[in-house]
DNA sequence: CTATTATTTCGATATTTAGCTAAATATACT
DNA sequence: AGTATATTTAGCTAAATATCGAAATAATAG
């Protein structure tokens, strides 16, 4: 029941669910997401680190970048059964677009 | 999508997905869930309260005692959903065989 | 080897949350 | 009316959490 629970704890902060429905669409690196969610550096390696935690996502070195994904066809099918219950998409509808824009070498540096 | 956040939030606590799990058996008034809970009466209402206002729980009042149930089949469906996703079901399932002996008129006074 | 870029860790702070107890409210029973 | 039972509210504390900014670490490029 733990395990579940940390899941859905994992959830329900708004970046943390909004990181999730992004990494949906494709693997990220964190400066791609930083792009995207208005927090410091700090703060977003922190919620990656409580969703890697969780067993939701998981973690690739590649180069300079560091690419976080969903962990598994498991992980992802739970976020998806999850993300049909919203009813109001604008705000992750304007996250995807982003993504959709841009790439780790276009990303600009917010740190 | 925060009134999806605000249903995982609260679904995220350990008493509270315990409470919603109990009442996925039969609507339950404050002191059948109280013989389950080892908590006190005033930390149960909390808990009770934040479930109402997530929009997963109704409540209704029947002479000295209120009952509260899962609000409507959306609800119910939810957690239903949410719930197959427990491999360890053990301490629900113990909850439940004290659900199942017990009945609000039974109830000892644990206020 | 040094500078640059990407990410994580750390220390501080502010907010939120779960929990308790005690007091207040509501209903029923006698 | 007065007592017992059931529930909620209020005030408090301790622990957990989200955030920031700065320093530390890792990797590549020049």
């Amino acid at each position: 029941m733990q395990i579940l629970i940390n899941k859905l704890k994992a959830l329900s902060d708004p970046n943390r669910f909004r990181i999730l429905m992004m990494l949906e669409i494709r693997p990220l690196c964190v400066c791609e997401l930083l792009e995207v969610l208005e927090i410091a550096g700090g703060t977003l390696s922190n919620h990656l680190k409580i969703l890697k935690n969780s067993g939701l996502i998981d973690q690739n070195k590649d180069g300079r970048w560091v690419e976080y994904r969903l962990l598994d066809s498991d992980a992802a099918q739970f976020i998806n059964r999850i993300g049909k219950n919203i009813t109001d998409r604008s705000l992750l509808e304007k996250d995807r677009e982003i993504i959709d824009r841009i790439n780790r070498s276009v990303c600009s540096s917010k740190l």
